[in-house]
Order: structure tokens, then sequence, then C-alpha cells
DNA sequence: ACTATTTGACCAGA
DNA sequence: TCTGGTCAAATAGT
């Protein structure tokens, strides 16, 4: 109980503190005037600027007061028992209508993804996209002839980062990989920064998904540019396909297939933020009509 | 011993 | 009820 408790804590002040190096990083993006360079192009930097600038100080702000609250033992096991998320709040009254959550029954509840693809890759070789993911289980699936693998991110737990992908096998000869991706990585741990993937750029053959409820995603990238993230060295992982044999570019040879595009966007930056943070980011652009 | 993958069962949503 | 997504024990790999 006092573990969970700790356990939910240390989520929290992580989850906090993340938000908070973001707001950080933006805030940062605007000091350095990227971001007005692109808000000149318009003409509109002046009347913008002090707003978003305000803004982005107000969420650090807003950041930092509650990692001091938690700190400060403002939030106590017995407080926190009455104040829950409402999203966590009826999820563990669904668990405990259906006697679910007991920690003797070997399942547990679990929401099911209802986010929309983020984009989706189709591929003749199995690609390294330069992050670490761990798979977590494969299916067959109606009117598939061969199996789709589910991959998340090797960092769920430690760094709650919530990019997940599928990849499924949809033609044989030539050999054809769909991947697709679902939500935006936020640990900042890419596996390998060299070949993170750059999926619009027009040497690709991505497809791109376009939802309602995914915000700009024609200009969306799930993977945030590994120059914006701290990068933490780890050993290449090789994917293998259904029938086990090795299927992996070099990095060189992704690079090549890659054109890393540096320049800065602003809507790509924004995907460094939360899905939700992002949309409050990317409605402030609306609002002025970017 | 530790970590990653496999695999069958469970579960949510359509 | 069916299908696809996820869990977690078992197993494999290092």
């Amino acid at each position: 109980m006092e573990t969970q408790f700790s356990n939910g804590k240390k989520a929290m002040e992580e989850e906090l503190m993340r938000g908070r190096d973001m707001a950080n990083q933006l805030l940062d993006a605007l000091g350095h005037g990227k971001l007005n360079t692109h808000l000149q192009d318009e003409g509109r930097s002046k009347s913008v600027l002090p707003f978003v600038e305000d803004l982005v100080r107000k969420v650090l702000c807003s950041f930092t007061n509650t990692l001091l609250l938690l700190n400060s033992n403002e939030i106590t096991p017995s407080l926190s028992s009455s104040t829950t998320f409402p999203e966590m709040e009826s999820l563990h009254e669904t668990c405990k209508s259906r006697n679910i959550l007991n920690t003797n029954n070997r399942r547990r509840c679990y929401k099911r993804k209802s986010i929309a693809p983020t984009w989706e890759k189709d591929s003749s070789i199995l690609i390294e996209d330069g992050y670490a993911w761990r798979k977590y289980g494969q299916k067959m699936t109606l009117h598939a002839k061969y199996l789709r693998s589910y991959y998340r991110c090797t960092y769920k737990t430690d760094q709650r980062c919530s990019a997940m992908k599928q990849v499924q096998r949809i033609q044989d000869d030539p050999p054809l990989y769909r991947t697709t991706y679902y939500g935006h990585h936020t640990c900042r741990s890419p596996v390998n920064p060299e070949i993170i993937m750059e999926p619009f750029s027009p040497s690709t053959s991505s497809t791109l998904l376009s939802f309602d409820n995914s915000l700009h995603s024609k200009q969306e990238n799930p993977f945030p540019s590994p120059l914006l993230a701290s990068i933490k060295q780890e050993p290449q992982k090789v994917i293998h396909d259904e029938h086990g044999a090795q299927n992996q570019l070099s990095a060189l040879e992704n690079l090549l297939l890659y054109d890393y595009d540096i320049s800065f966007d602003y809507s790509r930056n924004a995907t460094l933020l939360s899905s939700a943070e992002s949309d409050q980011f990317e409605n402030v652009f609306e609002q002025f009509g970017f």
C-alpha cells in the first residue's frame, strides 16, 4: 500500500519533471529565436510572441509549483485516495466492480488504446527507426496472411513513454512490411540517434494518416528530434521478421534513405510535448491562424 | 541472474 | 459474439 503510493508519487514526479523539461525546451526555442524566425515570416511575431512566451512561463511555473507541493508532503496517501485523476478513478471503479483489481487475480485491468495511428509506413525491409522497442505480443489477424507484431517503447515503464508500433508483413513477393506507429516517444533514450526516422522526407514512401483527432498529423513526427533530447547510447537491437531472418539496415543505409532535415519546424518540435500538451500548443497557433 | 521474446488466455470495444 | 490488443507465465538468450 505504502509502496504503491510511493511508486505513484514517483511516477507523478517524473511526469511533472518531464513536463517542466519540455516547457524549458520550448522556452529555449523561443529564446533562440527559432520560433521567432518562423513567425516573422508570417509577420505576426510582435503580437504572438509575448503571448506564447507568457504561456510557456505559466506552464513552467505550474509544473514547478506542483513539484514543490508534491515534495512538501502536501499530498498524503490519505488524501490521494480522494484526489485521483478522473480517468484513473473510473478505471479503478470498473476494475473494482468486476473484481479484477484483486492482486490474487492473474489479469490486471487495462485500458485499450483508442488513439488513432500517428503514422504508417510501408517498407520492403524491416527498418531500424532509432528507438528501442520491446515486443509484447503477436497475433494472426483476419484476412492477413502473416502475423502482426506488437511493440512498445522499451522505456514504457521507467520513462512512461507511450510510443507503440505494429509491424505486419503485408506482401510476400517482394516482401513488404507495414509499420504503424501509435503515440509519440516521450522517452529520452533513442538507441541510435543517428538514424531517428524522418518519416516525412520526400525520399521516403511513408504513408501519412490524417485523422481528425490527430491534430496536424500531416506534419507530425512521432519521434522528437534527437538534437533536442538527451542521448543515452545503448547497443543496437535487431528486429527479426516472422521467419527469423535478420533484415536490418545499417546506420549508413538509413541515413541515405532518410534525408535528415535539421531545419526548425515548430509543429515537429511540438511533438516534444505530450499529446494533450501539444494539442494545447497547436491550439494557440490555430488561434492565430497558422 | 537478468532481460527479452513467445504464446495462450483474457479483455475491451465494435 | 467476434476480433484485435494486451497481459503475464513460461521459455530462451546472454
